[in-house]
DNA sequence: GCAACATATTTACAGCTTGAATGATTCGAG
DNA sequence: CTCGAATCATTCAAGCTGTAAATATGTTGC
């Protein structure tokens, strides 16, 4: 080793630092392109994430937060008639998300906007598949805290 | 290319959606270590990043926020006496930070603990190395907006 | 010196997110 | 079948975050 002991956690941090710069950054990006459709960034990456039918908590785990929040943004999504809650054919608990026509024709044109000049955009995919493998690993190992 | 053609786009998609989630993971970290000092995650990520005397502005690019979240962040902190605002040396529109003896004792024992089961314990000292590279690169690439 | 523009911080406000509590439903053990 | 634990979705209160505007100071060019 050629380094002092604790210089490994300092890499840590620095480390925590980018990942979230950026997400940020990704975030950013979204809510850009989302305001040209009407949307909020939130409602964008709801609406990304519905490549199909799901539940509530399906979404809410795509979306990486919260099952109240995922009530908050479809509320604001069906206010404006682009998802619709259908009951659950097999679970009354559940509720079955579907893009109504609308929602899909906007999905369609939100993913054009976002394809276009990505914050990966400085990697290439050879870059962007070794990142995706050790994102992969480090979520994998730090599952539930 | 073996692959179709949007298919680019859709593994960008997975690789934001990766980010975010790692994200949310550190975030999770940070408030249940942050919990135990009586400290909510954003103003342990203050106290995490506040290294030496700053600028609200400073702080504002390290924690990746807005300046005028920081001034909400820096209110709490405050008042809670962990760290001053004081006059800017050369700035009279700045302000300078520092923390007060109890604030970094506090951050002494915030880094310990944060530095203990990190979420990136999952890849090894050379694959953050690698990921580290990665993730400066694509933020240099995609400087702002 | 002064006008015009840029920067540092704060305030007000609206929107987002979480966590705990709640009601409805499902599932497994007895 | 029935009890109890677990799960799905929602509501609510509280806190976090960003935008826009306001204030104060600094900087540049004339």
């Amino acid at each position: 080793m050629t380094t002092p002991p604790d210089s490994q956690a300092i890499a840590e941090r620095q480390l925590c630092g980018l990942v979230n710069g950026l997400a940020q950054r990704i975030a950013e990006h979204v809510r850009e392109r989302a305001a040209t459709l009407g949307l909020t960034a939130p409602q964008a990456t709801a609406l990304r994430e519905m490549s199909g039918p799901m539940t509530m908590r399906e979404l809410a785990d795509r979306m990486s937060c919260e099952p109240s929040n995922t009530t908050f943004v479809v509320d604001k999504l069906e206010k404006q008639n682009l998802v619709e809650r259908h009951p659950h054919p097999t679970d009354r608990r559940a509720k079955r998300l579907a893009l109504t026509a609308e929602g899909a024709a906007l999905r369609r044109r939100l993913l054009d906007l976002l394809a276009v000049d990505s914050p990966l955009s400085g990697l290439t995919p050879q870059e962007q598949r070794v990142l995706h493998g050790l994102l992969e690993q480090a979520v994998r190992a730090a599952p539930a805290g």
